[in-house]
RNA sequence: GCUGGUGUAGCUCAGUUGGUAGAGCAGCUGAUUUGUAAUCAGCAGGUCAGGGGUUCGAGUCCGUUCACCAGCUCCA
């Protein structure tokens, strides 16, 4: 008999080996209904796996991550089991799951329509009605591939013979009349996938690599059951009317047009408040924490470029004014970041170990020349500003500055709304370096990422490492943020570089009399402001925190009569600094309201007989609702509050 | 950059086998003087994304450029 010490920290007795499905069976029956997969030791297996020595035993459902995933797994499968029924000739590529569903990969002629994705679903059902059962089953290696090559799937072909060399097995599962190269886990029958939804059908490179042939992938979403579909659905519904893109062009917040170009966003009046609140705001705060304001070139002779290293590193993403080939005449190229400008502020004297830490800080705007197909509403564009600072220090300076920089981006991150849902990652260089990205020694390299690691674990920090996410210049922290539809981008991020300052000829005089080299952080208090906006946008569905909102309050007078009253309380708090309109268009008091909560302005305030008389407002607040007879002074008091507060 | 989709009024969308470009909302004007998500009437609004081509005739067919969307790749 062998012991299983379930989740509950009860132990089972059970024979020796049986699968880890009779088990479950063993414990419930409704149990098993459920059941994706198991957890032995800790580690995702397969329900079919036999269970012969004393272990920690977890049955994984649909309500955990392992268990979603295996059953979109499976139901992937299902995908493609139902692809090649109807298109034969098709190639599987790979088809796994993700954190949000699954996706298959194929080579097919024509990328699936509209239509035949439809047709696809219809024979997925068929295959779930049937519910086929999955058989595992393995094969030496020369097996496997000699099977594929005669099946004619040339892609699993070529993922089998690089799992050859491991000198393993290669697993298969067969379900009725479609087997596919897969190592598991996998429900026991395809019959649990009862929900299911093609979301979209579009290209995807063969191993992610743009060299490769495009395949044709299908994106999709499964759930044992269909109310479980809808909510999924409706939840996707939801997450479109946040979308910054459709918002912030509908609240008139940016807009874009054809013949300006792509990435090129215009700010509108709203847009441009909300920014210039957060500049206003956030250089303030800088110089509190001892950062000098610069202000330098949006462009440079490309001499510059080539002592800081982009020259050669990204001509492709600068925009270049002049023929970069013409060696006989000035070229000038728009700068896409700010540190060798910066640079020239600290180079225009000779500096003492007195002088350090200088903290540099600009409100930059950059210019990236992005590829076409990569701009994106306000998160992804070619002209953008970020609050960009260097500082640059002592060696033994180094711990506490990135310390302060950190500090910094949170206490922005926070106040803006947006830090709960921030990830840390420390993104390291690939000593590989296949791309030939890094300049530098591995030595300097290791020195590098080893400081900051442990600046970081000082910090009691939590963070993922990306391998080959570092600049070229150094090893980053970046601040990633998911947007409404879970797609990831750095939000902040804070850098050691250990490279320009020698290109530059930074030296400082060290106390000792000799000319040594500081590090340099590069550092984003809030990043980009248009892509801060964008996210704002979408955390609040269009309701900015009062300080931030572009009109804070709206006074509807009902009557004529009522708009003498309503512009004096307009003229108090716009001599407050607030930002106010009176609605005094001659109009039922329903569509005024109707206008002003489509508007997403926080504060309406209603004005008629009654509040004339009682000195009062009826608020209407989008965050508590109505609030009848407040008295002037009372709101005044409460909005100045909320304002100097940063309320979110 | 790659694959696919989309582009008709400020917005949401109709527009038949190629044959006079439409609606609702928003806007403007007038009436109404109004107490919590659409008062009534009238008016105006268009280079059908932009060049080009086929045709007696193109919103519709073909090709091209641009922009927008989804995804891939990229992101100093």
């Amino acid at each position: 008999m062998l012991k299983l010490t379930l989740k509950d920290g009860s132990v089972r007795e059970v024979e020796n080996g049986q699968s880890a499905a009779d088990i479950v069976k063993g414990i419930g029956a409704g149990l098993f209904k459920a059941a994706c997969c198991v957890k032995i030791n800790g580690e995702v297996k397969d329900l079919r796996t036999t269970i012969d020595s004393d272990c920690e035993f977890e049955v994984m459902t649909f309500d955990s991550l392992d268990g979603k995933k295996t059953f979109w797994h499976t139901a992937s499968h299902i995908l493609a089991q139902a692809v090649k029924r109807l298109f034969p000739e098709a190639k599987l590529a790979i088809g796994p799951a993700i954190d949000t569903g699954f996706y298959y990969d194929f080579d097919v002629e024509k990328p699936f329509s509209a239509d035949e994705l439809l047709k696809i679903e219809a024979e997925m059902k068929k295959i779930v009605k049937e519910g086929i059962a999955l058989e595992q089953f393995e094969m030496s290696p020369a097996d496997a591939i000699a099977y594929l090559k005669k099946q004619g799937e040339p892609y699993k072909v070529e993922l089998c013979e690089e799992h050859a060399d491991k000198g393993e097995p290669i697993s298969f599962y067969k379900q009725g009349d479609f087997t596919d190269l897969c190592a598991g886990p996998h429900l026991m029958t395809t019959a649990p996938v009862k929900a299911f939804k093609l979301l979209s059908c579009t290209g995807a490179y063969w191993r992610g690599n743009e060299k490769n042939k495009m395949l044709t992938r299908i994106y999709a979403v499964a759930f044992p059951k269909a109310s479980e579909l809808e909510e999924h659905l409706k939840k996707l519904e939801e997450a479109k009317l946040r979308d910054h893109n459709k918002l912030g062009r509908e609240l008139e917040y940016f807009t874009t047009v054809d013949y300006v170009g792509q990435g090129l966003p215009i700010l509108l009046p709203k847009g441009t408040r909300v920014i210039q609140l957060l500049q206003r705001w956030i250089e303030d705060e800088e110089q509190k924490r001892g950062c000098l304001l610069t202000k330098t070139p949006l462009m440079a002779k490309r001499d510059l470029y080539r002592i800081s290293g982009h020259w050669d590193h990204y001509l492709d993403g600068m925009f270049v004014l002049g023929d970069p080939t013409d060696e006989t005449k000035e070229c000038f190229a728009l700068r896409p970041m700010t540190c060798p400008f910066q640079y020239q502020v600290y180079l225009n004297r000779q500096r003492s170990y007195r002088d350090l830490p200088m903290r540099l800080t600009e409100t930059s705007t950059l210019f990236r020349n992005e590829d076409s197909g990569e701009m994106h509403g306000l998160i992804r564009v070619r002209q953008f500003t970020i609050s960009e600072g260097h500082y640059i220090l002592r060696p033994d300076q180094l711990e506490e500055e990135f310390k302060g920089c950190l500090e910094l981006a949170k206490y922005c991150l926070d106040t803006v709304g947006l830090l709960e849902d921030c990830t840390f990652r420390f993104s390291q260089w690939d000593p590989a370096n296949p791309k030939n990205k890094y300049e530098g020694t591995k030595e300097q390299w290791e020195e590098a990422q080893r400081v900051m690691g442990q600046i970081l674990d000082h910090l009691g920090l939590k963070y993922e490492v990306g391998i080959d996410e570092a600049a070229f210049y150094g090893p980053k922290l970046d601040i990633q943020y998911k947007n409404v539809f879970g797609k990831e981008d750095t939000i902040v991020t804070i850098q050691i570089d250990m490279l320009l300052a020698e290109k530059f000829g930074m030296y400082y005089i060290d106390k000792d009399g000799q000319k040594k080299l500081p590090y340099i952080i590069h550092r984003t208090s809030l990043g980009c402001y248009e892509r801060t906006l964008a996210y704002m946008i979408e955390r609040f569905a269009g309701v900015m925190p009062l300080w931030l909102a572009p009109e804070q309050v709206r006074l509807l007078p009902i009557g004529e009569q009522h708009v003498e009253y309503a512009q004096k309380i307009a003229d108090r708090l716009t001599s407050l600094g607030m930002r106010v309109t009176v609605d005094s268009r001659d109009d039922n008091i329903g569509p005024k309201i109707k206008a002003s909560r489509l508007e997403r302005i926080p504060y309406t305030f209603i004005i008629g007989d009654k509040e004339v008389a009682d000195n009062t407002v009826t608020v209407r607040s989008r965050k508590e609702g109505e609030l009848p007879g407040v008295p002037v002074d009372d709101i005044v008091a409460k909005l100045v509050k909320e304002i100097a507060d940063k309320v979110k």
